[in-house]
Order: structure tokens, then C-alpha cells, then sequence
DNA sequence: TTGAAAGCGGTACCAG
DNA sequence: CTGGTACCGCTTTCAA
């Protein structure tokens, strides 16, 4: 209600005076600064967003676009990177947001929306496919975003935090042959989430290097997918005795289907996920899994967006980080 | 890039008519309404926001501010409510975003900003206690808003939608007796969140109303409260033989410290959640749990706040749901 | 059917 | 140190 007119004209002042003792201006005697302050305060002035935003060309918005399929995703994940990101984006005059799209058609229209019409200063993208359409789109506008995850095939040069999924999964299948394991299966992801890609090549490479056959089952990355993946890898008498999943989900439902199978998780049937989900801890056996560390990730990803928007070229700005492995209940050594 | 000004300049015409054309205004002819739409096609203009809002006095935007305590909160289903009203608001024009916040005093500055900055057009507000200073506020002012679950002691009438959780804990508790159960216990959320309140208060009233003595432990509505909580039931000979437990999270802990006692769910201990998370169906033995359809929750309280938006009344806008029951496989009549 | 012009509420340049 | 004033880009009244 009380606008910076209303405010003057109740301190017989200018418009001009009131804003520059708002905005902390030097050149502002101390005393009026004082009682323009004291009054902002009593009258309960905040600023009009539009206005201001309509004025400096900046919105004071940063976005995370989070693609939401039906149950496809891991969302406890994204609000924790919200909380990393939320500080240093509110230290530096930013509201985080997020808003929710179904990937597709309607996910670039909303991209489109936010850049062209200003809606915000910078974007947050997650959940990368190999060729991303949203990133090719950002690539061709100079507006700063930053990139959770990778792509596999992008022209150009983009500020992005991922795992070392191929690492990890290399490490985790070198962890199960060390531990005497030789039918190790690998449950991937979809083909068309980069990830998927990075971890089936790790567990691929650790596979061929011990001289073992590499045996990928591909599946949705949820419990019903790895239910069912575990279904078709475990009648058989040679099934594999562990079983490296794409995501902790997948894994929740691979332990199920090892139990379906009368077989039990890890005497029978190692598994091992990524993610480490807050159920993973306290799942029966609790899965042992690996993750990037979020807090740090975010923290990083933050000051990237940032960066960008003060105008700061992308050189530099990729970043690959080790996964933290977490041992739990659900490997152990073959029986015999 | 491209303003309303660059475009009637390229087009020869005035601001004012390709403003109007492009909002569809009745009085342009046809064809300077079909030269302009597709110059500004071809243009790739987009309005710009801020300019808009200020002069609209609408910032086509509603918001849903989460509060985030460290792993306290069940965060898909919040993501699930994104889904579900946004579709609703997205027709009607609003974007629908979420902003996270620590709970407490930056909480009810977020939501000042937001209100008296015009940053959004409307609110949504959830995880109530049941003294809410946020909805305190909000009272104070006339701006929209709508809650997800309710307040216990609140002046003030203002739209809501919660789930009946007096009646469903009732009815679990009732299910249980009706299973043979005499010792069941309660183990509840802290009664600074409002719906910690009703689920005790029914499991309380179906106790009594069958002759037995209710038992209540109080814990963090995480897996590690659970899991403290079921340390501390279970260990006596009288231990109970069901527990009720205020959401999915506590239930897994206790699960699973009915397991570290050696004992078996469903067998020696029953167990029921509330939430039906994703991982409750992939749990061991899947959890027997009770839920409030998240999809017309969503839709109901998005055509709620578009009405408060448009001036609607909150009056008759009061709505408590039944609480849907999934029988799952941690529930079966106690050991003989 | 079209255009000129007045703002929406701030910010920032310029002058005094 | 303070005030006048020209915008930011769009919508909308009023006049032609």
C-alpha cells in the first residue's frame, strides 16, 4: 500500500531523498537517513517488486525448472539443493524459486517464458538428457544458467556441477569383484538421462578390465522398474549375485524382487545404489549407495549463477566431483 | 529483446494497437491483427513481466512457500501438489512457484516480502501448527491464501483442505482392535504440527471407547524418531502389538527397530503410517498406511485460491476429507 | 479502427 | 546533501 510517493510526501521530502537513504546512498545526511528509515519501518514500506524489477532490468529471481513425469524423479533431492542454494542466492538479493514442468514441449515453452519475458535473472537446470533441447536453447540466448549434471553430446560451454558417475560405478563394480563377486548385473537407467550413461560405462569399463561379462538390464529409474528388473535377472540358477542399480529407487525394488525370489539381500543377492535417499538408511538391510555430496554441490552451482550473472564467462566453470560411497547392510561376500 | 515499441515501429503501426491486437481486443480489423500476430511470431516477442505487473497491479504468479527443516518434511508430496494444482493455475494464467524457507522468523519475512512487495498474487500455505503466526498474518491482511491442513485455535476463517486424520486414526485404531489388538500404542509427531493433534486425538477417542488405555510416545516424525520411539516400546515383555504411527517416516523406524529387537512385522508387532510415500510400498513387509488424495487435494485448492483471487469470499471454502486406508502386509492379528 | 498520452512505482541522472 | 525529471515497457482512457 504505502508507496515511496506516500512516504515522502508524509516526511516532506522527495521521492528522490527517501529512495537513496532506502538504498543506503552515501550522500544522504544521517540524520534524515534516520528518520526516513524510521519511517519505512513504522509505515511498513517494502518496495514494488515490479517497479524496481521494471527499472534495474532485474528480476531478483533465480529458477530451478524441476521436470516432474509421475514419480520418475528423486525430489527430496532438488528441495535439498534449495536449501543449499537458498542462502548465497538470498545473500546476494535473490529469491530462489522453483516451478514444476512436465519435460517436453511445455518444458522448453516454460523455459521460453522465463528467459524472454524477464520472469527471471537465471536458471538452475536439472535432470540432463545426453542431448538436451533446454540447454541447447539456453546456449543460443546468453542467458546465465547453470547446470546440475552434464550432457554427453552438447556443443558449447556451459557452468555445470556432476558426479563422477563413471568413477563411482567403476569403483562400486571394482568393491563387489574385490569381495569375490563375478555375475555382477548393472540395472541402468533410461539411455536418454545422461547419467544413465556415465554409470553403465564405469560398471562397463570395471567389468571388462577383471575380465568379467558386463550384463545390463535397462528399466525405469523407480521401484517398479527395478522390481521388475529384478524379476527377470534372479529365476535362473546362475543369477547374478549382485546387482549395481542406477539409482536407489531402482534398488528398493530390486531388493524386494530378491526377496520375491525367496533369496535374501545381501547373504544371496548384493546390492548397491546411488542417491542415498533418506529410506535407503532404513531399508531391511539398509542400502549401501553413494552420492554427490548436495550441500557442497549446490553451494558451488550458487556461486557459478552468480558469477554468470555479474557477467562472468562459463570458461572454467565445469566441474566434476568424486561420489561419496556409503557402506551398509546390503553387500557382502558371495556365498559359495 | 524485442519490446511492444520495436515491433509497432517494424510494423509502421502504434504501441497501442499491437498491444491491443496481440491481447486480442475486439476493436482491430482482421488484418492488422493477423500482420501483427505474425511479426510478433516472427519477432519471438514476449511481453515483458515486470512491465506488465506494474501496470496490471497482478503479478501473475501464486506461491508456495515450503518450510524446510532438515529432513523433517515429506517433500514429493509437496511436489505432488505442485503437479496437481499446476495445471489449474497454469489455465488461468498464474505461474505457480515454490519458494523454500527455514521455519520461524525468516519465515514470516519471506512471507512479507512476498505480500506487501506484490511479488505474487497468491499464497499457499502448508505444515500448519496449530497457532500459525503465518496465517495470523496473512488474516491481518486481505490477501489471498489457502492452507493445506488446518489450525487448532485460530480466529479467522480462510480456505482449507485437510485430511480427517481425527476419523482415520480412529478408524486405523478400530481396524486394529478389530484385529485382535489390545496393547496398541500411538507413537505421534510433536504436537507443534496441527496434525499431530487430530491423529492422536482419534487414535485417544477409538482406545477409550474400546476399554483400553492409550499409549503415547511423542517423537521427531523422521525414521530416526521412529526408530528411538520403538526402542523404547518395544523392549518389555508387555511390549505393544501394534503401533500407530503419525506418518510413513516414523513407521519405518519403527520397523525397523522391531527388527533390531528381534522381532517380526507383521508378526509380533503391527505397524500403520500415514503418508503413503513410494517407498511404503517397497518396505518390508509394505506398510500398511492411509493418505489424502494429493490430485483433488491440489485441484480443490487451486480453484479455491483462483476464487479468493478474483474476490470470492472465503466463506463455505472449509473442506476436511476422508482419509483414504491402504492395507498393505504390516498389519495381521497379534501372536496368540 | 487507430493513435497520443498518461500513468503504474520505482531508480538514477543531472542540476542546484 | 537534496530535488526535479526522464525514463523502464506496458495497458488503457480519450480523442480523432
Amino acid at each position: 500500500m504505502s508507496s515511496l510517493r506516500t512516504l515522502a510526501e508524509s516526511l516532506g521530502l522527495s521521492v528522490t531523498t527517501v529512495s537513496r537513504a532506502l538504498d543506503g546512498y552515501p550522500d544522504v545526511s544521517r540524520k534524515t537517513r534516520e528518520r526516513v528509515t524510521a519511517a519505512a519501518e513504522a509505515a511498513g514500506y517494502r518496495p514494488n517488486a515490479a517497479a524496481r524489477r521494471l527499472r534495474r532490468g532485474s528480476a531478483e529471481i533465480v529458477t530451478l525448472v524441476l521436470p516432474t513425469a509421475q514419480g520418475r524423479f528423486n525430489e527430496p533431492l532438488y528441495i535439498e539443493l534449495m536449501r543449499a542454494m537458498g542462502e548465497p542466492f538470498a545473500k546476494a538479493g535473490y529469491d530462489l524459486t522453483l516451478m514444476a514442468s512436465p519435460p517436453g514441449e511445455d518444458e522448453l515453452r516454460t523455459y521460453r517464458r522465463l528467459v524472454e519475458g524477464r520472469r527471471t535473472d537465471g536458471l538452475i537446470v536439472v535432470r540432463t538428457r545426453p542431448q538436451d533441447p533446454r540447454i541447447e536453447y539456453l546456449l543460443g540466448t546468453d542467458f546465465p544458467f547453470v547446470v546440475m549434471g552434464r550432457t554427453s553430446a552438447q556443443p558449447g560451454i556451459f557452468p555445470f556441477v556432476d558426479g563422477d558417475g563413471e568413477q563411482g560405478f567403476a569403483d562400486a563394480t571394482a568393491h563387489l569383484i574385490g569381495l569375490g563377486h563375478k555375475r555382477i548385473a548393472h540395472v541402468a537407467s533410461p539411455a536418454n538421462l545422461n547419467y544413465a550413461l556415465f554409470r553403465r560405462a564405469g560398471y562397463e569399463r570395471a567389468m571388462t578390465a577383471a575380465g568379467l561379462t558386463p550384463r545390463v538390464v535397462e528399466t525405469e529409474p523407480d521401484e517398479d522398474g527395478g522390481f521388475e528388473a529384478g524379476r527377470f535377472l534372479l529365476p535362473t540358477a546362475d543369477h547374478p549375485t549382485a546387482v549395481l542399480c542406477g539409482t536407489d529407487r531402482i534398488a528398493m525394488g530390486v531388493m524386494r524382487a530378491v526377496r520375491a525370489a525367496g533369496l535374501n539381500v545381501p547373504h544371496d543377492v548384493s546390492v548397491i545404489g546411488h542417491d542415498n535417499l533418506p529410506a535407503s538408511t532404513y531399508s531391511d538391510p539398509p542400502l549401501t549407495t553413494m552420492e554427490l555430496p548436495i550441500t557442497e554441490t549446490g553451494a558451488r552451482l550458487a556461486e557459478m549463477l552468480l558469477a554468470r550473472i555479474e557477467g562472468a564467462s562459463p570458461e572454467g566453470m565445469q566441474e566434476v566431483r568424486p561420489l561419496r560411497f556409503i557402506q551398509r547392510g546390503s553387500t557382502a561376500p558371495p556365498k559359495l
